[in-house]
RNA sequence: GCGAUUGUAGCUCAGUUGGUUAGAGCGCCGGUUUGUGGUACCGGAGGUCGGGGGUUCAAGACCCCUCAAUCGCCCCA
């Protein structure tokens, strides 16, 4: 017989597992905490929609459309794209369900999302973002919000150390048409030095070549034009609204005016949240206004802005994660302990501790066992237990062993939190006071 | 799609110019300790050297192809 190959995972998939896990779930967990504190609903999206949501929105012949999605026939001959991104999806989602009638919607999701890139670091075939998307809303407040929730989500994990915001206007239609024409005479005018990638750029998508990385391409590219000698008085007004906003709320912002977006439906703020630790993958969260979007996909003009952030990449931000931890483990002695053993297990899992029972292996590995998954107290039940009615409790920690009864045991885990809550609290107000200690030197 | 680097035990890595039975640390299992952890000492298991082909008396090492990860470019919704 021939040795059975194990199918290998499809390249740029991830089986996310262990401290990872950990780090994912608490990015969406905090995700899910904050969007709530601003009044996002949450929305659950296809993971497939019809092709022409996304090839309309991002354009049916640009690379991304052509090169980079996962679109196939279904069994009845319908071309089915996997979602390469939530905000076609939800603009979709508004017309077809008739969700004018609940505009402005503030809405938030997160998901696994599919495109065919070469994968790296923190870049996947299939990788998940966090999303926020403010629908039918055109006043600049809709953007400070927006960055305001972003602003605190970052924040909140711990992770804004080193992360700035970039903040860019694109102005409206009219500014941003006469804008492109300046940028594309200047970059004629220096074709000749221009990199080879810019000067297809330069024909597809003169915008682009505003964050070119080729060192010759930055010295004409210092020269371009800005688009402030381009916007319209509504357009500078609505761009100084928002940073007025920002300024207001104390969400720290510098000005890019290098940061563009690639599709024509964008106009007005443009941002992103860049990191210096990650690398060429530097942006952490982006976004803006897309007030054409949804014509483009058929629907009456609606101003709209919205923001995408990378859950694995913000997981790899955070400081390092504590392990869920079992609270007690209970070590049964031989058959007849197991049978009481899982039913203490049981009362104490009612009762909201985290149990495990090791049941396997020499005593001395077990205890080992309960030790190292951080459990605070061993459980030990053997004969003489089942004959006393009571168990063994030993605290891990001192090593103290005593004969208890369950609710005994129940009261004294109580105990035991209640003073590791105390302990923590009490390192806090010591931190703290360290700081204002720092503070007062400084002055 | 393009260029570069890497791929040896579960993990992190050694392995001289090709040369006998491929090593270490950590982890795992067992023992010293028959119902009690974190230490120490002793022992053990575990390897398609990413995969395939080639050169050679001999390949983990050299050559070709391929797969994957990583770094950068392209793209970036």
């Amino acid at each position: 017989m021939a040795k059975v190959q194990t199918p290998k995972p499809v390249r740029g998939t991830q089986d996310i597992f262990g401290e990872e896990q950990e780090r994912f779930q608490h990015v969406v967990e905090t995700f899910e905490r904050v969007r709530r504190l601003y009044g996002f609903k949450g929305v659950q999206m296809p993971v497939f929609e019809p092709t022409a949501v996304f090839a309309r929105s991002l354009g049916e012949t640009t690379d991304v459309v052509s090169k980079e999605m996962y679109s196939f026939e279904d069994r009845g001959g319908d071309s089915l794209t996997l979602r390469p991104e939530f905000t076609a999806g939800i603009c979709r989602a508004f017309l077809t369900n008739g969700w004018q009638q609940h505009a402005p919607m503030k809405l938030s999701a997160h998901g696994p999302l599919f495109r065919y890139e070469r994968p790296q670091k923190g870049r996947y075939r299939q990788f998940h973002q966090l999303d926020a998307e403010i629908i039918g809303a055109g006043e600049a407040a809709a953007d400070v919000e927006l960055l305001c929730f972003a602003d605190q989500l970052l924040n909140e994990l711990g992770i804004s150390d080193g992360v700035t915001l970039q903040l860019n206007t694109l102005g409206d239609a009219e500014s941003r048409e006469a804008w492109r024409a300046a940028l594309v005479e200047h970059f004629s005018d220096h074709q000749a030095e221009l990199s080879d990638d810019s000067k297809t750029r330069l024909a597809k998508n003169p915008l682009r070549i505003l964050d070119s990385k080729a060192p010759n391409d930055r010295v004409i590219v210092d020269q371009a034009p800005t688009i402030d000698a381009y916007l319209t008085g509504e357009a500078s007004e609505f761009f100084a609204q928002v940073t007025e906003g920002l300024e207001a709320c104390n969400v720290p912002w510098t000005r890019d005016s290098r940061l563009v977006r690639g599709f024509d439906y964008y106009r007005h703020t443009a941002f992103e949240f860049v990191t210096d630790r990650l690398g060429a993958q530097g942006t952490v969260l982006g976004g803006g206004r897309f007030d054409g979007l949804i014509e483009a996909l058929g629907g009456q003009p609606t101003p709209a802005v919205g923001w995408a952030a990378g859950i694995e990449r913000l997981g790899m931000l955070l400081e390092e994660m504590p392990s869920d931890s079992v609270e007690l483990a209970i070590i049964p002695m031989g058959d007849d302990a197991t049978v009481r053993a899982l039913s203490v297990a049981n009362e104490l899992r009612q009762s909201k501790f985290s149990t495990e029972m090791f049941g396997r292996g020499k005593i001395k590995k077990r205890m080992a066992k309960a030790n190292q998954v951080g459990a605070k107290a061993a459980i030990i039940i053997g004969d003489d237990e089942i004959a006393s009615g009571k168990v063994q409790f030993k605290d891990l920690k001192t090593g103290e062993q005593t004969a208890l009864d369950i609710s005994q045991v129940i009261e004294k885990m109580w105990d035991l939190r209640f003073s590791e809550d105390l302990d923590s609290l009490g390192s806090d107000i010591e931190s703290l006071e360290q700081e204002v200690a720092q503070l007062g030197d400084a002055d």
